[in-house]
DNA sequence: GTCGCAATTTGAAAGCTTTCAAATTATAAA
DNA sequence: TTTATAATTTGAAAGCTTTCAAATTGCGAC
């Protein structure tokens, strides 16, 4: 006896639990009961409101369901900006742990606002989202409240945070390309530096010049220039080091994005890469892997970072009570063609 | 007399609005008119009123707000995969409109799994969105259904489709791009086509085709290869390509990430571009102007495409009851370095 | 000072779940 | 057949908002 789709289905509102239970001959516990498995209803009754969820084409709704159970089943994740490249892997990390968990993700584009990012945070706030995750903007001002959804800090770490962090080895990032570099026969090098008041740009430059210490190289400050992590700011601090005497042999760019600006750079100063400058990079996206030459840089597991970052949200959720913990995922030299071997002069 | 904080904004649970009316010593009615301007309330009492609200730190639960309005201020985004480099610009421009709104977005990876997206599209309406915004995947099994908030259909349009639709004319780019070709001299072309299912795909095609037929050139069927949009597809659709005699002097890609497989493909052929084989794509996004060479290829406009999506969807959030309408966006040429003109001999 | 009307303000109901104490039914023992 | 106990089932309350009819207040006119 083919059950067919009831007409009702159709039609035009919602259906809702009591007219399941109405079609059932159940009351709304029951139903409830079978839904959420939260008592053991006998066989028959069981089956005749799956049946009639199945036949009416019931769907819970979520905003009552997290009304009352005081939370809902959607993860916030805040951004500075999906359209930069490194972005999107982790948001798909998160996405794909979230859903496996039956959370949904509401993403939020903060724009690098401080004041967009803290409205989206309120939003996350007022839909009862279960967690939170974030990704924090430059000069972030979300406070750490008492009162608050589970939130795990991502990529970068809050100012003063002392909840769950997943970070990148920056430093350990930062130190292998320098030590690249100098292995390569480099010793005359310009820094492109992210925002200083961005713990991992601070990170991934300390790294770098500790790698510079090692080999004996020492770097005068002008040789050290800061700007934003994107295009433009790689650009403009490579023309600048370019035109620096003595000129760097090589660049090292704190992130992908800059790395492209500074290769644009050095075509425009009718300089060859890697033959006169070399360059290396933070981030090693696909992206630079398609450049001419194609970058080598220091790999970031964006997508690990995200799924990483997505468990351990989940664990708080799921109301695990520790001290706050903090994961740090390795980087990784990946060797591409934008670094030359230079010829140790017999100098000194 | 300057107002400070109260502690209570920091305590356990979540404001409520009868907090409100109780500090502000007023109803719950004239709280909710005073938040929505619902009506007209004394200066006075609106004032205790704003204070409360100020001093406690209330958000409006909305939960409750959507559960009693039946329906939220979230605007529902299911699209293939966050991933493809050229979804974040559409997921951005769809962000920026409903931001401006005060919509949020929610966004949602079918992973062109047809169940997922299926899944998702129950949850949003699960979850009351205002609205929903799709980029259908590959064999999408989304049927109209009637009642079903406000849909917009983005880039792809899903089969049977009556409601609004924002595409790009993709037959004009595909005619482009073969105009192009012809123009600079070729003749003999291989043609790395998408998923026929997929209506764009299938434009894109067309519109190619045509362009060759006005200019005389017909085309056995081996030089048009179908594969998927993504690197692996257009790398094995470029070998086989490559290896048909008389060999292609010139391959169109139907998408960049394509572009970018048949440009590996082209290398591991110890073939150069564009001296020996011209390249040309469609979505002229910023990763294939950095590669080597620079793609040529026909521009998309990914943030327009979302951000007047996203002013249909809210058109009709606000009630607009009009037949589906198309919009069909530009698509424009943008010459770059992997065409060569072929110099036309004096054959037959 | 009183009346009538307009302008405010109020409080209860509704929206859909989950939960819990209470009521009902089934089962086993006597 | 009773009775006691265990297993199910039930219905009402709570969660937080918006809305609407009803109640109250304010004000000008008489």
């Amino acid at each position: 006896m083919s059950r067919k789709r009831d007409i009702s289905a159709e039609a035009g509102a919602r259906v809702t639990m009591h007219q399941i239970a109405k079609r059932a001959n159940v009351s709304l516990g029951t139903v409830s009961h079978v839904i959420n498995e939260t008592a053991t209803v006998r066989k028959e009754l069981k089956q005749r409101v799956v049946d009639a969820i199945e036949d009416l084409g019931y769907h819970p709704n979520q905003l009552s369901r997290g009304l009352r159970l005081n939370k809902t089943s959607l993860i916030g994740m805040i951004i500075p900006d999906i359209t930069n490249p490194f972005f999107p892997a982790v948001v798909r990390g998160v996405e794909d742990i979230a859903y496996k968990n039956s959370y949904r993700l509401m993403l939020c584009n903060a724009d690098n606002d401080p004041a967009k990012e803290a409205a989206y945070f309120n939003d996350l706030r007022s839909f009862l989202a279960a967690g939170i995750l974030i990704i924090p903007s430059l000069n972030s001002t979300i406070a750490w409240k008492h009162a608050m959804p589970p939130m795990v800090c991502v990529d970068r770490r809050l100012k003063g945070w002392k909840g769950d962090s997943v970070t990148v080895a920056n430093a350990d990032g930062g130190y292998l390309a320098g030590k690249h570099l100098t292995e390569m026969g480099h010793r005359q090098i310009g820094i492109i530096s992210g925002p200083s008041n961005l713990a991992n740009a601070g990170d991934r430059l300390a790294g770098f010049l500790k790698a510079l210490g090692e080999a004996g190289v020492s770097l005068s400050s002008e040789y050290v220039q800061e700007a934003q992590f994107d295009r433009a700011g790689g650009y403009s601090s490579a023309m600048r080091l370019l035109n620096l005497l003595p000129r760097p042999t090589a660049l090292f760019a704190a992130s992908d994005l800059m790395a492209i600006g500074a290769l644009s750079a050095i075509r425009a100063s009718k300089l060859r890469c890697p033959d006169e400058v070399s360059l290396i990079s933070f981030d090693a996206l696909d992206i630079t892997e398609l450049t001419d030459p194609a970058v080598t840089g220091i790999f970031q597991p964006g997508y690990q970072l995200g799924y990483t970052a997505g468990k351990l949200l989940l664990d708080r959720v799921d109301g695990l009570d520790l001290p706050g913990r903090d994961i740090v995922l390795k980087t990784e030299l990946k060797v591409r063609d934008s670094v030359s071997r230079l010829l140790v002069m017999a100098d000194k």
